[in-house]
DNA sequence: ATGAAAGCGCTAACAA
DNA sequence: TTGTTAGCGCTTTCAT
């Protein structure tokens, strides 16, 4: 039984010889009493071990200190990172997120909407800018505040903070041109639901190929993304891609895993093949040599879209484009 | 404004001619309405882009389908895949978790737990069997289905679906034993507050000093998990405690930090060194050499405990030892 | 097959 | 400073 005999305010009231919307009103701090009456309720409800009751005072009216937060997965790193940023954030602001996982699909993420706007959320983080419309119009109605992160190419719903993924892959093209990597692979996971992905390597295949770049292998395997899979694909890729500078892969994981197949096969790194992964991830630093590859504010998105949900000033929707930046290592 | 106009019943039954209540019913597929009335209603609910109000049908004695799940960190990758475990299971049954981190603080976790038993969820789900009186009390007042995860060596308030990490610790020292390991260094993280790894320890510091060996350095970091902790950590360790013949680390991702400090600097692993973690995370499968280590189901645990609390079965709560089991690689 | 009334526990508004 | 009344949106119960 949930709602087996948990005390009510009334039971508090009784206890205390008080009125029940006295229990409320010292319970809130709110309004007028005596110390004498404050002191009474708070013993009562203390020896009862009363506990309040939200769904309650939100449907009377008052804000739901609740915010539904949806990521594509938790198998990449990188959304745990935000999650950590959306964690602290939100806890010290005293609300709490409520979890969602979309594994990447469109309708999934339509569902799980939906679902968490009947506990009436006050906000709502999202991942990435492409929504079902049928999404878009539910959020919008439920007057819940939201916003987007990761992604700052497209259009947001209403505030966004995301990096600019087209920036990120031209920039590591350029890079990879000014080092004279030219025979590029690449290596992507998640198949082609990784949108993210795929709009950075459209970028930095443009770019690469306005250079004198050319892709002579690409890859982007159905599983999610792991170390393991970097290093499968590495090794495939090495076997398959003849004369091939340089491997761009989708993320940290994928390129420490390539690089983990160049340790163990003592392939000479960046002397044979080049390596870059995407995100500077901290685990990076443990590995024998520095990865090249692309810092991204994830705990800093995660920060920013959770202060922007939990507050509730009606300034007009912030959409920032947080900076990446090239990080060159040891492996270009 | 969040409940600035959002349609309620009362509006689509407005919409399609029938009563508040039939509205009701319609949507639950509950109870007996025409054909005709069924359309009419769902094509208004629609047209309106109606969303349930839970918040009100919960209040009313409908079950909520929210879980509470607090963990004590997201920097270990341990919990994650416990949380994908969870999130998977409930998912599948159409209930959502609320998430609270409380960074191995017993005082947090009792805040978290109070906060979120105010939207009165169906079930929650906490990691060890340590919590403070308070947090008892109120978890079992409030009727909420509970289950204790990660840890089996203990009490729990109710259900319970965990390790043994005595059983593992002392595994892990007969091998270390069995393998002439006797010198042995220990390296852990989150201070003393990691209560699952000083059960462990202590369990493989009897087993070790049982047998012929002997803990010749310990340091327990007050960092958070990470590879480069691990890293770090062994790095100081190397250079400090002399004669040092093994490492046992707290986790995978120290142990992992220690291997990449021994490729860096050739050690030689398990010649100079012999390198141990606990709970076989899939991204060593990457690593150039297997670490040895402890398998634990973390994703099982996550799915077990969320059936556990998400069903509503009254039979008595199951108290279940998972089993871990040595995983010998290529590092002892 | 449908509707009307009551009430879950709380808070805003008003009364005393 | 404290209490009374009304009602948030829904479901249970009972009537039609």
């Amino acid at each position: 039984m949930v709602n087996s005999d948990r005390p009510t305010m009334h039971d508090v009231a009784a206890a205390a010889g008080v009125s029940q919307m006295t229990v409320s009103r010292v319970l809130r701090g709110d309004g007028y009493f005596s110390q004498d009456v404050k002191k009474r309720v708070a013993d009562a409800a203390a020896k009862l071990g009363y506990i309040h009751n939200r769904l309650a005072s939100v449907q009377r009216g008052m804000k739901n200190p609740m915010i539904g937060v949806v990521l594509p997965t938790l198998k990449n790193h990188v959304f745990t990172d935000v999650l950590a940023g959306i964690n602290d954030t939100l806890s010290s602001l005293n609300m709490r997120p409520v979890f969602g996982v979309s594994e990447y699909s469109a309708t999934a993420e339509e569902t799980l909407v939906r679902d968490m706007l009947s506990w009436q959320p006050s906000g709502l983080i999202l991942s990435g800018l492409e929504h079902t419309e049928g999404l878009k119009r539910a959020v919008v109605q439920s007057g819940a505040r939201v916003a987007e992160i990761m992604d700052a190419d497209g259009t947001p719903i209403s505030a966004s903070f995301g990096v600019s993924q087209e920036t990120a892959g031209a920039d590591m093209a350029r890079h990879f041109l000014a080092r004279g990597h030219l025979r590029v692979a690449y290596l992507g996971s998640q198949g082609g639901d990784d949108l993210r992905a795929a709009k950075r390597f459209s970028a930095f295949r443009d770019t690469l190929l306005a250079g004198d770049g050319e892709i002579i292998y690409e890859r982007i395997s159905k599983a999610p993304s792991s170390m393991t899979l970097g290093r499968d694909l590495a090794a495939t890729c090495l076997q398959k891609a003849e004369g091939c500078d340089a491997i761009y892969c989708a993320n940290d994981d994928l390129a420490a895993g390539a690089l983990m197949h160049c340790i163990t096969n003592e392939v000479s790194v960046p002397g044979d093949i080049a390596l870059a992964g995407f995100n500077d991830l901290p685990f990076l630093a443990a590995l024998p040599q520095q990865i090249t590859t692309t810092h991204t504010p994830l705990y800093e998105m995660g920060v920013r879209a959770a202060k922007y949900v939990a507050l509730d000033s009606p300034d007009d929707p912030p959409k920032e484009a947080l900076k990446t930046r090239l990080v060159i290592g040891q492996t270009t």
